[in-house]
RNA sequence: GGGCUUGUAGAUCAGGGGAAGAUCGUUACGUUCGCAACGUAAAGGCCGCGGGUUCAAUUCCCGCCGAGUCCA
């Protein structure tokens, strides 16, 4: 079925042949009439490594600007970057493809693109082959995604296949490449629920380019399988294409490795500082370290059994043992690692990404740990930050991260603190259990280890490092990693939510929101275009429908004498659903059938003077914290709202008093919030990706919010100045995740009542100890002061008092068989006394004493001297079988034992049996 | 979003259903010209908060609050 896809007459035309590789019997197509195999690894080695494959070398700025610029001269409007964090999707964390830029609404067509064709150069972040990254030679974390895109219609095609094809063999032709040595290969590409023909581009055997043609989408009826999921044609196509930059910029240099391609400045200052000689001038070390990257070409190294492959093969290349070539590349691929992570995290956090225990924070900081712990292999003594600022001078093309130098600075010095924090709590406690381990002989197991790992973050290398510092073995298997993550099972597949009534609202045309225009009216007429069960559709509406953390309007609807009550307000592919509490049997409604509605005013105000306050709290905290502040997530309802913004470390209670007044001011101000519907693409253009703050809007027109200095895409009600907000609270700050701070706050009407709340509590807290409100604080020192003083004196009390009593107890003593036994009721004594009064009483060798009292039930302690329980007394059984009696429960040691009761009245009884249980235990001897 | 760990003296942590511990630090005294070291003694705890189970909870169970960490 695709082959077809991949006749072209570009091909035809320009003296290609189709060919099947000989080793991986792949189609591809060539000049080379002699040419076997495909090109690709691991059919063809390397050869570009010390033999460039263009004309001239380029760095990584002079081939970005030569791509687009080569573009921009072919009728493609050069595009600005996205940011690496993906704010526009909730799908994925971390931009990793120029396509991912255009999803989900442009590739859909429900968006046209910023322009058409496009060209752009991505910068992009993959994680999954972290292990690989400083080894393979060529694996990185961050890369830039080169692309040309047209996005063709059935109504207007732009370019696709062939343009396509010849755009891209100019580009390679145009720097140099030698025509005979370019293969185009035809591998089915899929991935995001789109698929599509597709072409590799190869060159001197490294994969530069991909050339991806998108015109498939999944769908459970396609006819055409790939991979075994069902596709069908899409009435859109895309030119979806991606030229390497980094690897470009290698293949022009021919160096051994990315890493000395793209930074070599980097890459020598840490060899320098790790102590490493890398002089690539000297033939023998350039010929390892491009044997290493020719034979890791050929190979996925992401695991360990293959990395000593690959070690063993390029050992017995060049003649020398593993161990020594282990040695000589460990370091430097440790170095080549580390010049890589920190460029990630520099792309990360000059982006914004701010570090957590979750989602893409959790991501930037899993980079951040893993680079300190190589650095702390190498023995790197600098801080990330001086490794950082050298990739941001190394990228005047970003002049952002120079802008948010200070940020990240404080950012990666908070994490490495946190880090060296973790580590010192982690040595300490693998140095407890191995001495415990130690004891027994045994080495720590594993179990242990994982346990260090999952819940401390205890990396294995350093647990073992810590235990050997004390003596203990540890056994570290190679699949400890995928152990670990073993434990964690497998991610259950999302659920989509299916709406019950879809069809028949896909029958139904958008329904009009007059919400917008007239924020201010509570009172519409409509007509009644469908109703289902308790589900009624209007032709237009003043309900607002949940969404962007606003709950529905509530209110009615009047149909002549009938009231309906509006409970819920939902919005369903832009027809907005009326959910009433009565249901449509009782109803006396048809389709075409005239309503009034009547909204709830009370609380449609107070969600939106909520809405519009969770705007200026965002703008106030923005001014406060800084830029680096976003908005993770918002909810309001009728008596506060609540606001999680990305900020790595506490807000201050200064901060939060801070933020409390600006937001005040704002409102004092009284500025109008405006609010204006925008192309997508304009808006974005215009005022970036903070827009969406609150979440990303669908469709191609998307409203835009000013209020203050905060703008936003935001779909809710909202005041029409910021002086109707009223006053704003902050009730409270909680840390919602590591990396995320809630803001809990009330404005108008809810802030008032939340205060007169407060004042409540500190009014009711003040007469309860008859003091005024400000003298709280300090009769509260006072009095827990006092209290403390109390308690002390009370024990110590009850200390001279247990010495009074057992000088008069001992008295009433029995004496049976040469011990003393003392059984007495001591009325109001609790436990703390009648222990003090029997360890007392005990000091006697030959005194048992059974004491009880009948203080919340009953209590009862007995001690026994050495000498009595040399005699065979067990005061233990003697309390289980008193406590028994009174109806409860008890024991203790022979010397020792406590229990109570609940039956106060057989205190007697049980006091006496007692006494006989003790005279028995004594005879029995 | 899910999992795991964790909260005890100023700090670091033991302990664990029946008398709240150790080490360091603090204070006082001794020794010293003085300091360090040493010796002796003392002070310092709502055993995170709120419920439940129990005769009895710092300990077990549940909820909340806080800290840490892994995974998607």
């Amino acid at each position: 079925m695709l082959e077809d896809e991949y006749q072209l007459d570009f091909f035809s035309n320009n003296g290609f042949i189709r060919k099947q590789c000989q080793k991986c019997g792949v189609f591809f197509w060539t000049r080379d009439l002699d040419r076997k195999t495909c090109g690709d690894a691991p059919c063809d080695p390397y050869s570009f490594i010390g033999n460039p494959v263009f004309k001239k070398q380029y760095d990584l700025a002079e081939m970005r600007e030569y791509f687009l610029n080569f573009f921009e001269e072919r009728d493609h409007t050069r595009i600005g970057r996205y940011p690496v964090i993906a704010r526009w999707r909730d799908d994925i964390y971390l931009t990793i493809a120029s396509i991912a830029d255009f999803q989900p609404f442009v590739t859909s067509g429900e968006v046209p693109p910023p322009a058409n064709p496009l060209t752009i150069s991505q910068p992009c972040i993959r994680l999954p082959d972290l292990d690989a990254v400083g080894r393979s030679g060529r694996h990185l974390t961050t890369f830039e995604m080169m692309a040309h895109h047209a996005f063709n219609t059935n109504d207007k095609e732009i370019y696709w296949k062939e343009r396509t094809m010849e755009l891209c063999d100019e580009f390679l032709m145009s720097l140099g490449a030698d025509p005979m040595a370019v293969t185009y290969k035809e591998e089915p590409w899929a991935g995001g629920g789109n698929a599509g023909p597709c072409v590799e581009v190869l060159i001197g055997g490294l994969e530069v380019a991909t050339l991806v043609f998108m015109n498939l989408k999944q769908s459970k009826d396609g006819d055409i399988m790939i991979k075994g999921e069902a596709y069908s044609k899409m009435d859109n196509y895309i030119v979806d294409t991606g030229y390497g930059l980094e690897r470009f910029v290698w293949a022009s240099k021919g160096s051994p490795t990315i890493y000395d391609a793209i930074f070599p400045s980097i890459v020598n200052e840490l060899m320098g500082l790790a102590g490493i000689d890398h002089e690539l001038d000297n033939a023998e070390y350039a010929y390892i370290l491009s044997q290493n990257a020719r034979l890791a070409g050929l190979m996925d190294i992401s695991e360990k059994a293959n990395l000593l492959e690959l070690r063993k093969q390029v050992a017995s290349s060049i003649g020398t043992t593993v161990e020594k070539l282990t040695s000589i590349m460990e370091p430097v691929e440790t170095v080549y690692a580390i010049t890589d992570h920190t460029r990630c995290l520099t792309f990360m956090f000059g982006d914004g990404i701010i570090p957590s225990n979750v989602k893409a924070g959790y991501l930037a900081r899993l980079v951040l740990r893993r680079t300190l712990r190589m650095m702390r292999d190498l023995d790197i003594k600098i801080s990330l930050s001086e490794i950082v600022k050298m990739h941001i001078n190394n990228l005047p093309e970003y002049p952002e991260f120079e802008d948010n130098f200070e940020t990240i600075e404080d950012i990666l010095h908070h994490e490495e603190q946190k880090f060296a924090d973790t580590l010192e709590r982690g040595r300490r406690m693998i140095q407890k259990s191995a001495i415990h381990y130690k004891k027994s002989g045994e080495k720590i197991p594993l179990d242990k280890l994982i346990e260090m790992y999952d819940s401390h973050g205890i990396p294995p290398e350093i647990s073992k490092e810590a235990a050997a510092e004390v003596g203990v073995e540890v056994d570290l298997p190679d699949t400890f990693y995928s152990l670990v993550a073993d434990k964690h099972g497998k991610a259950e597949a999302k659920e989509i939510k299916e709406y019950p009534y879809a069809d028949r609202i896909e029958n139904l045309p958008p329904t009009k929101r007059l919400f917008y225009d007239e924020p201010n009216r509570m009172e519409f007429e409509a007509v009644v275009l469908d109703i289902f069960d308790n589900h009624i559709v209007l032709d237009s509406t003043l309900f607002y429908p949940e969404g962007g953390g606003q709950p529905a309007d509530h209110g009615k609807l009047v149909i002549d004498n009938d009231v309906l009550h509006v409970i819920d307000v939902q919005m369903i592919h832009g027809v907005v659903v009326h959910n009433i509490k009565e249901i449509e049997d009782e109803l006396h409604i048809r389709k075409g059938d005239l309503v009034i509605g009547k909204i709830n005013e009370k609380r449609r105000m107070a969600h939106a003077r909520h809405h519009t306050a969770t705007h200026i709290v965002n703008d106030a905290a923005k001014k406060v914290l800084g830029d680096h502040i976003w908005q993770a997530g918002a909810q309001k309802s009728e008596s506060h709202a609540r606001l999680d913004l990305s900020h790595y470390k506490r807000i201050t209670t200064e901060e939060l008093n801070e933020i409390e007044m600006i937001s005040n001011q704002i409102v004092m101000e009284n500025q109008r919030v405006n609010s204006e519907w925008m192309d997508r693409t304009d808006a974005e253009q215009a005022y970036g990706f903070r827009l969406y703050q609150g979440g990303v809007p669908p469709g191609k027109n998307i409203r835009i919010l000013k209020v203050g200095d905060d703008i936003e895409a935001c779909g809710g009600t909202h005041c029409t100045n910021t002086g109707l907000v009223g006053p704003i609270k902050i009730l409270k700050t909680e840390r919602v995740q590591d990396g995320v701070e809630r803001i809990e706050y009330a404005a108008g009407e809810a802030a008032v009542r939340a205060v007169q709340e407060s004042d409540r509590i500190l009014r009711d807290s003040a007469n309860a100890l008859r003091v005024t409100p400000e003298h709280l604080p300090l009769t509260i020192d006072r009095f827990f002061g006092e209290w403390k003083e109390f308690k002390k004196e009370n024990a110590r009390l009850k200390d001279e008092l247990a010495h009074a009593l057992v000088h008069k107890m001992m008295r009433g003593a029995v004496e049976i068989n040469g011990i003393r036994i003392v059984a007495e009721i001591i009325t109001h004594a609790d436990s703390e006394e009648l222990i003090k009064i029997a360890l007392g009483l005990a000091e006697q060798d030959d005194v048992v004493a059974l004491l009880a009292s009948s203080l919340e039930g009953v209590k009862i302690v007995a001690t026994a001297g050495k000498g009595a329980i040399e005699q065979g007394v067990d005061v233990g059984k003697v309390v289980r079988e008193m406590s028994h009696i009174v109806g409860g429960g008890g024991g203790g040691r022979p010397d020792m034992a406590q229990g109570g009761g609940i039956d106060p009245s057989k205190i007697d009884d049980a006091l006496i049996n007692g006494t006989e249980l003790v005279k028995e235990q004594c005879a029995i001897k």
